[in-house]
DNA sequence: GTCTATAGCCTGATAGAC
DNA sequence: GTCTATCAGGCTATAGAC
């Protein structure tokens, strides 16, 4: 196990390259379908080596949960409860979209986990984001009683915004099937504007 | 392997419980997570008893996706270009919506297959599901050009139909992990009704 | 048709030289 | 810190008796 005290240059660089490589293949395949020798050859390392950084397959993913969780979570926490309520939702709804398009393979990763049941990550769903969440709703629901948006059910109002959103990152080949030559995000800017405006305009 | 011909009503039965079983097992771990040890249990045979009614893994799991695509696609084959438009596609939505909950394991199924970048279904997916799709889009976008509905991308509105309603299947542990006790079923069915009427109404 | 036993491969993790 | 070699366990699939 590398020095918790100072970590050197190359161990900081092996760790990132670690985790970014992890990120790829785990985005890519799930925990179960990800084997450390793909993970390890992405990474530029052998296989051991890789395991000098990481006790185990199970430590590299949660670490990169973890990592993660907080990114994806601060287009949701930055919702000004002093802003202009639609135009706050609004570029809420951008910056998600914007991710999915950005960092695909971050959506794709929780997708997987969620979709299985969420074994790793059950108890941030439960907790800090519940709480999140929560908060936000409130918030949402003064606006409403303020007259300031349409009635709508807040929680299921932010289920739909991720899900919108998230839709174009975790099911991008489907998405890209169908559509042919088209560019996804060419029109789904508009489009996921104009859901949401339609919807909660007072 | 079993003769084609004359399948006797114990084949029939193992075959059916082998299906069943597998679609409990893949929809839950993905097809890498899945073993043939766990299926044969949940079926109730022993592992080589169920290869022999299947060849293989991969074969099972193949004959499952063929099976379940044509029962998925169905609520948007029965989108009928002579009904009223906002009330064919509301309809089209609570079809949705009610197969993500009765049918959560088939949803999370194909979920895990196109995260992963489908695979073994893509064929299917740039071929019958395409026509599929661009088939209703068009009449939907000759119902918009009769000022029949607001004027909106119809493949990402088909898009936000399968996102909105599957969601609640895919992302069945997160939403019920934030919504607490609520069950989410008891408002999911007027918010996504509301999003597509306010999105839709002329 | 169904079982027990096992072959043979893949994979996560470790030993030990450098 | 990094490597080669290898072990131990789990997995798919098959052999062969009944």
């Amino acid at each position: 196990m590398p020095q918790e005290r100072a970590p050197t240059r190359i161990q900081i660089k092996n760790r990132a390259a670690i985790l970014e490589a992890a990120l790829e293949v785990f985005s890519a395949h799930g925990f179960r379908g990800s084997t450390v020798d793909q993970i390890a050859a992405a990474a530029g390392l052998s296989k051991p080596n890789l395991l000098y950084y990481f006790a185990s397959k199970e430590t590299i993913y949660t670490a990169l949960l973890e990592r993660l969780l907080d990114t994806w979570l601060d287009p949701l926490r930055a919702l000004d409860p002093g802003g202009e309520p639609l135009e706050e939702i609004l570029a809420y709804v951008r910056r998600k979209l914007q991710m999915s398009r950005d960092l695909p393979r971050e959506s794709r990763l929780f997708a997987n986990e969620i979709v299985q049941g969420a074994p790793r990550i059950h108890a941030a769903l439960s907790g800090d984001l519940k709480v999140l969440v929560d908060e936000k709703a409130e918030v949402i629901r003064d606006w409403i009683a303020a007259g300031k948006l349409a009635p709508v059910h807040p929680h299921h109002l932010i289920f739909s915004i991720w899900s919108l959103t998230q839709h174009y990152a975790d099911f991008d080949v489907q998405v890209r099937a169908v559509l042919g030559d088209e560019d996804p995000f060419e029109a789904a800017p508009e489009f996921v504007e104009t859901v949401f405006r339609r919807l909660l305009q007072a």
